[in-house]
DNA sequence: TAAATGAATTAGTCGCGCCTAAAACGTGGA
DNA sequence: TCCACGTTTTAGGCGCGACTAATTCATTTA
């Protein structure tokens, strides 16, 4: 039986933690302005609470003045803890409690710091052990495993092609709500009919019939996998 | 449509309000040393805190020097929120994810500060807008309604008098526990059988015909209504 | 290679909410 | 009435996690 022993982190540092994770995809360090930015404080904040975090701990995070930060093989176990509850409370909210796609990710926001490891345990049980959340993101593990999807953005999809959504990779409520009116949620299959060469809006039809014209900011936050 | 406008308050508010609250009953002024001890801080500490609060909440606290402290009715309103909070999150774990009785305070006593309201409603509409919790403590109403109930302590009754247990006012796990394996929980009938007038254990039998002994610290926690 | 520019860090501050030690209060008993 | 004792408050301090303003650094460009 392996016991991992985990210091109580506050929310403050386990909100860095995830935050440094979710910018680290791709890249192999994270700025200080990036971090500040997605996190809404002044750089000069995040300065310090980087400083702060890697001389205390340095089992978390590895900073390098000038060069950004990294998570460690612990760091990233516990921001993925942080969004394994975060992903499953959202799910909870949704099929428990009738919560629409929309409302789940401030509440979640929230939570997701505050709720125990048995409950954590008995929503995960109660949803029958979910791989994917209501954004078709997946669901890392306890252990940490997270599954990595083969996905591409809508916008990269060619006249012709056809693709399965996902997932969406933007929690703002407004645009939620507008995808959910074209039906456009994870699983839904689109079509692109028409495309610039270059750019731009796209036009897509619906499993539905639907036809819509789409711009970057939907396009460039949903994922697809092509069918057929 | 009443909006009634409520700064957010930092969990550490909230708790030394809910704190005072519980302790005001009888008493017209909490002391501060009352308070100390029951959030667990030092006295100085909590002077600290209420003379902040006096002088930056004064909507919240009455808070005189070497004379105490008393909310006041808004006060006394959120703390009936955080209360209501706490009693409909116990039972919603219990009701919805299974918890055992003994389980849901120390979690219902961090989730109670960070749920929304739309979280409260849900949760009250899925139990049935629910009027007392797993304790049989009466849940306060989202107005700060607050059923008085007309129980006394198991300990007051006579040999031959039977009451219907009311609620348990007592969150230790391992004594819920232990009522639980005797059958004393909210809605149970006991008769006492044997008594010494001057206190100390009194032996009861329970609806089940089992009898019991019991001491002091059970018999003044549970909370019976007369019946017959 | 040197200057310009933008990113990052340092320095200093603030409010919060807790602490300990020491002083002040206020009340009951001699 | 006054003193002793327990309660409460004051004084001073600490860690956290944010802030602004000023400075330094690293990189790019002329």
């Amino acid at each position: 039986m392996s016991v991992t022993y985990r210091k109580d982190l506050s929310r403050a540092v386990e909100d860095y933690l995830k935050a440094i994770y979710e910018l680290q995809r791709g890249r192999q360090q994270v700025s200080t302005s990036a971090l500040a930015e997605r996190l809404g404080f002044a750089s000069a904040s995040v300065t310090g609470m980087l400083k702060k975090l890697h001389a205390q701990s340095p089992s978390l995070v590895k900073y390098q003045r000038h060069r950004g930060v990294t998570l460690t093989q612990t760091g990233e176990k516990i921001a993925l803890e942080i969004i394994r509850h975060h992903r499953l409370i959202e799910l909870y909210l949704i099929e428990a409690l009738g919560y629409s796609w929309d409302e789940v990710h401030e509440e979640a926001d929230r939570l997701e710091h505050f709720i125990s490891e048995s409950f954590e345990d008995r929503i995960a049980t109660f949803l029958g052990e979910p791989e994917v959340d209501p954004h078709g993101d997946p669901i890392p593990t306890k252990e940490g495993y997270i599954a990595v999807s083969a996905s591409t953005r809508l916008s990269a999809l060619q006249v012709g092609e056809s693709g399965r959504i996902t997932k969406v990779l933007d929690e703002d409520p407004e645009l939620l709500r507008y995808l959910t009116k074209l039906g456009l949620c994870p699983q839904a299959v689109v079509t692109v009919t028409q495309r610039d060469p270059f750019g731009g809006p796209i036009h897509i039809q619906t499993d539905a019939g639907a036809t819509q014209m789409l711009g970057d900011r939907v396009t460039d936050s949903v994922y697809v996998e092509l069918v057929q």
